[in-house]
DNA sequence: TATTGTTATACTCTATAACTATA
DNA sequence: TATAGTTATAGAGTATAACAATA
């Protein structure tokens, strides 16, 4: 096994097979949100507006499953379609003020790092974060920032 | 949000929304196994034989669930129920040598970094693997090592 | 004719409750 | 009486196929 292997199934133990896990769990337990419902609620405060297709391609689910999604979302007031301007076929999904508001407290929740993390140095937290941005800007499908800066798709599928 | 956040933040995005997921689809279908069933074979490779209870608490699914899924193992001739020596209601459950085999490919092609790992250097993985063990000694809950060395467990639940 | 989204339906994953065998 | 595992069943989660509206 070379370095980037054993660097990066560290990486992979840390994120899927340890307290986080259970964080996630919680969190689903606590908003009443299932995977699905999270996942999608925050790529949807990521990208502040994208058609029900776009969302699909973005999530990686069947659009049929999108309808069920955004119609659940929808009953809890998390979010709603509103008519695209220039083709009727399309609806554009936008989190309502509530929606917003719970995806950034998921997201906050998200980050919150292990406990373990508290072994590391400030110096050795920034190498980290310094690293991971160097990895993040060279994958295309993640360079885009998490902030509502517009799009960022997989798409190209 | 604080460089701890920022690193984890990171380090999350890249394992859960980067192409590592693709990956595990693509896995899903190639060995015709589920996340439940991949997880499971994973597991039992890194115990060498554990009770059903122990293998529900340690991937953290409920005990009926475990039935299902060493029967669908079962069937592949991936593992197989063993009785316990000493206590006639528990069944240890082992791979056979195909259920091991197949484990060990599977957690090689998780282990396998993304392509953007590419772009760090020798000297910058060596660095990120060595933080990723630091925190990985950090939490209990993930210290034991992947090898076949014995227990590894939540189990304090 | 092709595309967006929806509906109806079915299949997979997982849990709950009741049960059997053993302790 | 309590515990390990199983069975039967029900509920999520997700996909496939057929369809309606619009392009």
């Amino acid at each position: 096994m070379g370095i980037a292997e054993e660097a990066f199934e560290r990486l992979r133990r840390i994120v899927v097979e340890g307290e986080f896990l259970e964080r996630m769990a919680a969190l689903g337990v606590r908003t009443q949100l299932s995977p699905g419902l999270i996942k999608t609620l925050v790529r949807l405060s990521q990208s502040g507006g994208i058609s029900m297709g776009e969302m699909a391609r973005n999530i990686g689910v069947d659009p049929s499953y999108i309808t069920a999604l955004v119609d659940d979302l929808a009953e809890r007031d998390l979010a709603r379609r509103e008519p695209d301007p220039v083709d009727r076929r399309v609806k554009i999904v936008v989190l309502t003020d509530e929606g917003r508001r719970l995806a950034e407290e998921i997201q906050a929740v998200l980050s919150v790092p292990p406990a373990s993390f508290g072994v590391l140095t400030r110096s050795e937290m920034r190498q980290l974060r310094d690293l991971m941005d160097k990895v993040i800007a060279a994958d295309p499908a993640l360079s885009g920032p998490p902030s509502p800066s517009g799009r960022k798709l997989v798409d190209s599928g």
